[in-house]
DNA sequence: CTTTGACTAAAATTATCAAAAAGTCAGAAA
DNA sequence: TTTCTGACTTTTTGATAATTTTAGTCAAAG
């Protein structure tokens, strides 16, 4: 093994630790320390391996978001039609949220900083925004439906797969949410998808 | 006029105030003081009419909301088509959280109550999905749609309506909106509703 | 090249206290 | 009797300062 990916290996070490305290307790509770003695070194070694604490979280983030859309493009492409493929994301992107809610949520706080959230639209949304736009084009194509501006409809269908889970977590009080919550926050997504979807098809 | 309609008009006053400097400042940066400084009496003659500044707010919120669902009523009934009815209950829902937008906001830390909260969603999201849910109704009885659950429907036409202002306000970083803001608001919400809408349709 | 303990600087937390606001009440005014 | 008020108490808020925690650095060691 070479040095460099002794390296490689490390980091991806810290990775991995850190993402199960971010996952666990969020990133505002987890400290460099912790991190650190997780790992059985000291705090300073961290330093060698990212150049800050935001570092070290975007580059946990960039970790988390390559699995996930990993497991999107497999499951799209193993998808039949148009329709179960957007169920597909819908379910996907539900299990992301279910497994690193704590994560996910206290996100914002690590983007006070505009460049930052940039960065995320750009690596994130806008990807998550084509794979979408894919699927309903290809609906087009082969007839399943009647949509006139694809990208547009791809960028409704993800804003209400985003927006519909923020309402029920306020109507939840921004509590953590139980395994229950997520459950109703499956079911009321999966039926607003239904009816977005059903307005993708051709009309009588 | 008697004394019983002296005392409901002096409440309206004060309510009438009270609505303004909500408003215009939001309830946490309006005093009872100012109220009454407003109303050219003494702050304490604001307790003879009212319990406390959370009764106060409740009437204020209370007022709002019967003259928000007798627009909403007026122009429902006045649409020639379910969809129109619908699209009306989006544009007088905009119009409302772009007047009230500050008041609205900042509703929540009125009601960290747990009883406040059941009683404010009986009485207005209730009486907003049923309403809704009327309007689904008869797009399926005169044919126009094709709806199995029309309480579940109606539901979700709301949940977006509400959702996707929310997302919005969000990527906005909960900043105070410009108008310009409110448009954009505006045009996703109505593109999201657009699909909702299509979605209550016959299907090819 | 990697790691560390000991360090500094910055941020978050807590404690303290004065000012502001909510809310009360005895009694005046109508 | 009903409505209103000034003077009052209690509660909340906000600013500031003291304290602790955490991020981040660095010279030196392995």
């Amino acid at each position: 093994m070479t040095p460099e990916e002794m390296k490689d290996e490390k980091r991806e070490r810290i990775l991995e630790i850190a993402l199960k305290r971010f996952t666990h307790y969020g990133l505002e509770k987890t400290t460099m320390s912790e991190i650190a003695d997780d790992l059985g070194a000291s705090k300073a070694s961290l330093y060698y391996y990212f150049p800050d604490k935001k570092g070290l979280c975007l580059a946990v983030t960039e970790k988390l978001f390559e699995g996930y859309f990993d497991e999107l493009s497999k499951k799209v492409k193993q998808a039949k039609s148009a329709d179960s493929a957007l169920l597909q994301v819908l379910e996907v992107r539900h299990d992301l949220v279910k497994r690193y809610f704590l994560f996910l949520m206290y996100f914002k706080q690590l983007h006070d900083n505009k460049q930052l959230e940039d960065y995320l639209d750009l690596k994130f949304r806008d990807r998550e925004n084509e794979l979408v736009a894919d699927c309903i084009q290809e609906g087009v194509w082969n007839g399943e439906y009647e949509v006139v501006n694809v990208a547009e409809a791809a960028a409704v269908y993800l804003d209400v797969l985003e927006s519909i889970p923020m309402l029920m977590f306020k109507r939840n009080n921004y509590k953590l949410p139980e395994a229950e919550t997520f459950s109703q926050v499956m079911r009321k997504t999966l039926v607003a998808a239904h009816y977005i979807i059903r307005g993708f098809h051709k009309t009588a």
